[in-house]
DNA sequence: TAGGCCATCTGGTCCT
DNA sequence: AGGACCAGATGGCCTA
């Protein structure tokens, strides 16, 4: 997408150019010009050798503008880019969390949020798949819903996918109502079952199990 | 229309 | 010195 230099970035650049101390110490020295321009005698050898040097600093000092605007714009340019780079970062952070059955896009907090909670989750399962293997049958580790035991998770692939209802589906193995996905950043976090605090955009573990196991 | 989300610009600070 | 990173400001777009 080629980016279009907005007005505010014309103003903005406008505004570093008229505002900058270089500016001012400029503008004193154009006020000493007005009286030259009003009618006055003509200038003697020395004042045209000073009229000389003031054209030749404010030459100077245009550059120093000109330089001035090319590195801001080289600046903002990688800027631009590293927000790119950021924002496909998380459209590929995006790719590997279980897709949403709307195909709603997650924010880039809900993303995070999200993130944070589904590795959560697998890290749980594989802790607690790691505890059933050395102690085999202890119903204290069982999930609540938990009933079974399947294959390892996958994240993206199908065991792992979004319930293919929505959040009030009752159709979900797990019998604990799963909220599947709190879209509202701002709402707030909530305990779940194993005293972990679950935080906005939820996917809590009762979410992954029934799938994943 | 207010509020949320986003892209961009910008100046400051830190790092190499 | 120049680039990376960061946070604040601003304006556009969209939705309830």
């Amino acid at each position: 997408m080629e980016t279009v230099y907005s007005d505010m970035d014309t103003s903005s650049c406008d505004y570093s150019f008229t505002h900058t101390d270089d500016e001012d110490s400029r503008s004193s020295l154009h006020s000493a010009s007005p009286a030259s321009s009003c009618g006055k005698p003509p200038a003697s050898p020395a004042e045209l050798q000073q009229k000389k040097r003031r054209r030749g600093r404010a030459r100077n000092e245009a550059t120093v503008h000109v330089v001035k605007k090319n590195r801001r714009v080289k600046a903002n340019d990688r800027e631009r880019n590293r927000m790119h780079n950021l924002n496909d970062a998380l459209d590929a952070l995006r790719s590997v969390l279980p897709a949403f059955p709307d195909d709603t896009k997650l924010t880039k907090i809900e993303t995070l949020r999200f993130a944070h909670n589904y590795i959560w989750a697998l890290s749980e399962t594989i802790r607690i798949a790691d505890q059933r293997q050395n102690k085999p049958r202890d119903p204290a580790l069982l999930l609540p819903g938990l009933s079974c035991m399947g294959d390892a998770p996958s994240p993206g692939g199908d065991s792992c996918s979004w319930p293919s209802g929505t959040s009030s589906s009752s159709s979900s193995p797990s019998s604990s109502s799963p909220s599947y996905c709190n879209s509202d950043p701002g709402s707030p976090a909530a305990m779940d079952d194993f005293g972990y605090l679950q935080t906005d955009v939820v996917y809590s573990y009762h979410n992954f199990v029934p799938s994943i196991y």
